[in-house]
DNA sequence: GTCAATTTGTTCGTATGTATT
DNA sequence: AAATACATACGAACAAATTGA
């Protein structure tokens, strides 16, 4: 007996779906047994059945008989940000080998928020320096970063040489550097960007915006780096 | 003459899209003239139209006659967090109006990461209360707020009188809290949560999971925010 | 307000590589 | 294997829109 216009089964399955999505039912977790569920909402166990198989196909829960429906964990990786967190310590901290991959550089002239974090006038040359880096071979942050070139020329040799951005670094005098803001963003992946990140083109890239400064408090490093959105998750400490 | 087994014109655009997905080509910046870019790519200019084509039906530029071809900017609102971030605030100190809707309340038992940095049992009762943050009308934020229910019972029904969260919690002698931790994560919206944001189901949501604690450490809230992606963008200040 | 420069849009024509029949 | 159709790429010329002097 369909009272509203829509299907009984669908309003079932928005419902559970909105309790899921705002963690009333937290992830990992075990949903009610069909017969429940079926009791709560005053329907027959087959509407409920109905409701759930939706919810699966949707990717959102896994059934397993006699079992139950459990709500899909995300298992992603708690990625520290911090004025200090460098991805090499991060990593080796959750027991997994940090590599970064040279993927290409260029000059580049200086241009919008780059320009104007860096501190340096639109046109001034930068240096980019593309890289990859993963976690035990799995793809983690693509990752742009420009360097005043007047300071950096030929960091991206270094780089290739030490194959990390940190002791590059060091070989130009900055033992030590840190985040001074980081803006966040997603959005979906461009083809490119899917393909280095293995990652389905389905699924959104976290895009962090980030501005290093050395001791004296100058901007050394901008960074664009896009996270797999399946692979992290940002975790802030204040 | 096709060299390689790929379309020329695919290869530019291939191009051309991780230029401006590692910003090298900044949001806002006009593209080089077609012309410019078919000497540079030495191509004819047919092909370099069919590549820019290509972005822009993927929404990546827009080509105007007569002015060029723009990189799309982002238009993003920046959404401080901070550790006394608050939402009227930031709404408020640009010069936009902020308003708290209600969306629906329940009584939950805690369970997962909500039990744990609640410090609760798993199984103690939480009030869930489930709010839409506009500015100027325009859906920002999905939150759904979990507060110990044996400290804060009722809090729903004063947050409809009030429309404000922080206002609600001066009801129970909350002067001041802090966010402790912030997560963030990135998926594919719910059917419900785009409708409520009014967002088209294409495009992803960040997702923050927040622990808010009082002036003694002890934490009152955990809340599962749900930002249009399109809308904002995070600036964390460290 | 007009004109010239710049930039994208459109339409010819020609040649060639790829796939189908 | 040959004929046909289709997509790709290049070249040239002109039209339409925008901007700034």
């Amino acid at each position: 007996l369909r009272q509203s216009g829509v299907v009984l089964w669908k309003k079932l399955a928005e419902k559970l779906e909105n309790e899921i999505g705002a963690g009333e039912i937290a992830a990992g977790t075990r949903l009610p047994p069909e017969p429940e569920l079926a009791a709560r909402f005053g329907v027959n166990r087959h509407t409920i059945r109905r409701a759930v198989a939706a919810l699966a196909d949707m990717g959102l829960v896994s059934i397993e008989q006699g079992r139950g429906t459990f709500v899909r964990g995300t298992g992603m990786l708690g990625y520290p940000i911090g004025p200090r967190t460098r991805f090499t310590d991060v990593i080796s901290g959750l027991n997994q080998f940090p590599r970064a991959r040279f993927i290409r550089s260029a000059r580049v002239p200086a241009m919008g928020k780059m320009a104007t974090d860096l501190k340096l006038q639109e046109g001034d040359l930068c240096l980019l320096l593309e890289t990859l880096h993963l976690a035990d071979e799995r793809p983690i942050n693509l990752a742009a970063h420009y360097f005043p070139l007047a300071r950096f020329e030929g960091l991206d040799r270094v780089f290739q040489e030490v194959g990390s951005i940190t002791k590059a670094l060091t070989r130009f005098e900055i033992h030590d550097y840190t985040r001074r803001t980081t803006r966040v963003s997603s959005r979906m992946p461009l083809s490119g960007e899917a393909e280095l990140l293995q990652q389905p083109i389905g699924k959104p890239v976290l895009v962090l915006e980030t501005v290093n400064v050395d001791e004296t408090g100058t901007p050394i490093e901008f960074g664009i780096g896009r996270f797999a959105s399946e692979a992290v998750q940002l975790v802030f400490e204040t």
